[in-house]
RNA sequence: GCCCGCGUGGUGGAAUGGUAGACACAAGGGACUUAAAAUCCCUGGCCUUCGGGCGUGCCGGUUCAAGUCCGGCCGCGGGCACCA
């Protein structure tokens, strides 16, 4: 009898599936389609093991719905654009391109052995001209349908590699790879409109039914809608220009408690004054100063510069408040300006302490008597409070009714209006690199921005680059920078910002519909494929990923290029969890954290030790693999120990798939040991000349259990259970005693069952057991509802709740019958102990409770 | 600070309000073997006077019946955050 001998069966079924093309997408009417798409690599060159799940759990899915008949696409490509492969040609030389398309040929070499049902021939990189330059054609539709603009804004610089940083690139006020102090520096950037989408943005998550709650909670919340009152106040002594001064707030209930008002240091009012006295001027470069990283907001100090100006509080003339120019207060929210109220906001309090403002309890919120301290009081929204000062609503009301009253109040009132504002701002898709999609526009002193010609584009990166120097190389590369006018001819400059890499993964999906079409999208091809049926991927894009890409379908729809239907282009969202490995930790003399390989540690009665010096290890599960922790397992020699199918098996093993899983090796031996014994069961039932006898009925209902079970497994995302069941099953076959073609008709359907997970075993057993052409293709079993009701039923018979014993009865006697029987039965006559049962509860074909 | 999620054996985890711990890992015992590997079989929440008692973070409630529903605590994890 043969061993599994992985290696050899696994590269012979995928050439067998190649050859039969069994996973080209095929465009067929007559079928019904399913898009399964997993989130597509960033080609760092490697693949992980967050590969291997995020790609077998896609695959279950699209082997599932294969067998099942419907026409899949399952694509893959990769997200190509981006740092690291600038990183990398300033490190050890070499050009961004080289690196990036040896880096996916080797990770494709890597996926390949995986045994993945991908149809490779729709593999497209983002960094392919024939992609970006559809990419650009559709920003010029968007330059037309205005659903993309130029503003300056406020960025992040780095003055030694003289590029902007984003939030997370800066790290304590400095550049995290010049280690250069950060500046605030006004750039012109291009936006994207997407703030204009979030009203329907948020309404439209209601229909996302299968997605999960988590991320449509994100996604609410990053939108961020508020209601609340805008309204001016009237200066005492306007300044030149300034009329009145427009302020956003939630909280129109403490507007009574007023007793400041601040603007941001780019607020309007505070660039004109600083023009006229050079103290504001001095505070405002001050402010300016400060970054905008998190770092940079937490530890700021609050602080405010009296402008000497006064305004009018809107409910009494004579009632003024100063005017303060203040660092924590945003432009781009709101007005960029506020009323501040001490008593019943922390912020605003602390504030009015350090500048000896006034302090107006419009509560006296403990009415004991304690007035307002160091800590304010903030009204809660749904929980009625006492009102000392209340202008429209009961002395008792909640904070929600009285912010609600307070509107109604001041618009009846004149002092100004209910808005409703968000926190979404615009995506600025500007960035200062060589390596992205260059932005098709050209510069002209005559005529401003002009957009590239049609005819022009793909706007080609150009290759001959040097990463000698720090910035953009597109900036420094005059014959591609220089270009005549599209519009008039004079000479011009071409824009070198490229976009955001985000702008490539925010359409991918849409073009594996149609890879290699003229325009974005091919109509018919979109029409059919759209949308995503199951798309699959990592939390950590449950924000702006995902955001970004409802937002471009709909912004494509409006151009033309995706059907209405896919506004929302991903009808089923699952997001997976991590794959980790036990870390092995000792301290150095600075009590800081020392990583081990595992081959480096010693296993002793007391514990794990270090190897040579004898030093205590403390072992850490479950810990994020990466390098730096020592703790990464590479899939590539996973495969080559054990094979795909071994690796694929334990991935879906034991955890629930929307958690993190460990990675341990003596569960993939174990993966690997139940994989042989299939095997092994099978070759023995295929060898068997035990006579054919008559049917099994124990072994069939134990099949149609399992056919119902491990379907319902997969279509529910429960691939641990699916799992489960199998071994539940295979347990089940081999201890059998059923005739051999009972069994044959047994280890086939498990065959299908498996398929899925362990294609290639799966194919190797069906082939022993003589299935008709590949398991791949064969339609996927359907469990007999009638095997599934067993005669007989076993029920737990409880007292009072607890269980006491059980009785086997016809799974349809009557109730009256089953009552009698309990009542015979020795354990409930025992707990009776001859008086009548209280209560006598027969749940048909569940349980029995005797009450008493 | 605001919002959300989760607490079940030594471990990962099962369980439409209906037998808690499926399935697996690790452990212990046994068979086969000169031996080992491989393989196969068995045991297992805790206590017990063998009747039973106690068990799903803690306290209480609803119910014939609660891991599951409700209220309050405790602990852990995640998201957002100078957002007015």
């Amino acid at each position: 009898m043969s061993r599994l001998d992985p290696a050899q069966i696994e590269s012979k079924w995928q050439t067998a599936w190649d050859e039969a093309g069994v996973f080209l997408a095929k465009h067929d009417p007559a079928k019904p389609k399913y898009y399964v798409l997993e989130m597509f690599p960033y080609p760092s060159g490697r693949i992980h093991m967050g590969h291997v799940r995020n790609y077998t759990m896609g695959d279950v899915i699209a082997r599932y719905k294969l067998a099942q008949g419907f026409s899949v696409l399952h694509p893959m490509g990769w997200d190509a654009f981006g740092m690291p492969a600038e990183n990398a040609a300033m490190e050890r030389g070499g050009h961004p391109k080289t690196w990036t398309y040896d880096n996916i040929a080797d990770m494709r070499g890597q996926m390949k052995p995986l045994g993945l049902s991908i149809d490779w021939s729709r593999q497209f990189a983002t960094c392919d001209p024939e992609y970006y330059g559809q990419q650009q054609a559709m920003f010029l539709d968007f330059m037309e349908k205005g659903l993309v603009y130029r503003k300056s804004a406020v960025v992040n610089w780095d003055p030694v590699d003289m590029t902007v940083l984003a939030n997370e690139q800066v790290i304590e006020g400095r550049g995290w790879r010049s280690g250069a102090e950060v500046e605030r520096r006004e750039l012109t950037q291009w936006f994207f409109r997407i703030s204009d989408f979030s009203e329907e943005l948020l309404e439209a998550i209601d229909g996302l039914d299968s997605w999960p709650e988590k991320v449509k909670l994100m996604q609410r919340n990053w939108i961020g809608k508020s209601r609340g009152l805008q309204f001016a106040f009237s200066f005492v002594e306007a300044p030149e220009g300034f009329d009145r001064l427009e302020v956003y707030t939630t909280r129109p209930d403490t507007l009574l408690g007023a007793s400041f008002v601040a603007v941001s240091a780019d607020h309007p009012l505070a660039k004109y004054l600083e023009r006229h006295d050079p103290k504001i001027a001095e505070f405002v470069a001050e402010c300016r100063r400060t970054g905008t990283s998190e770092e940079a907001l937490e530890t700021a100090e609050k602080i405010g510069f009296d402008t000497g100006l006064k305004v009018r509080h809107p409910f009494d003339n004579d009632w003024e408040l100063p005017v303060y120019i203040a660092n924590f207060i945003l432009m781009d929210y709101g007005t960029g300006a506020i009323f501040g109220c001490p008593a019943h906001d922390q912020r605003d309090l602390d504030f009015a302490r350090k500048y000896r403002l006034d302090v107006i309890d419009t509560f006296v919120a403990a009415e004991g008597g304690t007035p307002v301290g160091d800590v304010a009081f903030v009204p809660p929204k749904t929980e009625r409070v006492k009102w000392l000062k209340n202008f429209a609503w009961d002395e008792m009301a909640t904070g929600e009714e009285a912010i609600y009253a307070a509107i109604a109040d001041c618009e009846s009132k004149g002092v100004g209006h209910g808005v409703v504002k968000y926190r979404l701002r615009d995506w600025g898709l500007s960035r200062q690199r060589y390596w992205g999609c260059p932005i098709p526009v050209v510069h002209c002193a005559d005529c401003g921005v002009v957009p590239e010609k049609r005819e022009n584009l793909p706007v080609l990166l150009p290759d001959d680059v040097s990463f000698d120097k720090p910035g953009n190389p597109l900036d420094r590369h005059s014959t591609w920078r220089d270009v005549a006018c599209p519009k008039c001819g004079a000479p011009a400059k071409r824009e070198t910002d490229t976009m955001d890499t985000f702008v490539d993964s925010s359409w991918y999906f849409a073009r594996f519909t149609a890879p290699h079409a003229a325009a974005p999208t091919d109509p018919v091809e979109a029409e059919y494929w759209m949308n995503v049926d199951q798309y699959i991927g990592g939390i950590e894009h449950a924000i702006l990923h995902l955001l970004y890409s409802r937002f471009f379908a709909r912004a494509m729809h409006i151009c033309g290029h995706l059907p209405a239907k896919a506004k929302e282009p991903f009808d089923a969202l699952f997001t997976q969890g991590m794959v980790t490995h036990e870390i092995y930790v000792t301290r150095d003399e600075r009590d800081r954290p020392v990583y081990h390989l595992p081959e480096d540690i010693v296993w002793t009665e007391s514990g794990a030790t270090l190897g040579r010096t004898g030093a205590r290890v403390e072992v850490i599960p479950s810990a994020k693999m990466s390098k730096s922790k020592k703790n990464v397992i590479d899939p590539e020699n996973i495969i080559r120990q054990f094979g795909a199918d071994t690796a694929r098996w334990f991935i879906l093993s034991d955890s629930p798939p929307e958690r993190d899983v460990e990675w341990t090796s003596a569960g993939a031996e174990a993966a690997f040991r139940h994989l042989s014994r299939v095997h092994r069961l099978a070759a023995e039932i295929a060898e068997s000349t035990a006579p054919a006898s008559a049917e099994d009925p124990e072994l069939a209902r134990a099949m149609h259990k399992a056919i119902h079970e491990v379907t319902m497994g997969i279509e529910t995302f429960g691939f641990n259970k699916a799992v489960a069941k199998l071994y539940e099953f295979s347990n089940t076959l081999q201890r059998s005693g059923a005739g051999a073609q009972a069994k044959r008709e047994a280890v086939r359907a498990m065959a299908q069952l498996m398929s899925p997970m362990v294609p290639h075993l799966a194919e190797e057993v069906w082939a022993m057991l003589g299935g008709e052409g590949l398991v791949t293709v064969a339609p996927w079993p359907k469990a007999d509802p009638a095997m599934l009701v067993e005669d007989t039923v076993t029920l737990p018979i409880q007292v009072n709740g607890k269980r006491r014993s059980e009785i086997t009865v016809p799974k349809d006697m009557a109730t009256e019958e089953v009552e009698k029987l309990v009542l015979e039965d020795e354990a409930v006559a025992r707990a009776l102990a001859g008086a009548p049962p209280k209560k006598l509860i027969v749940v048909p074909g569940r349980i029995v409770n005797v009450v008493i």
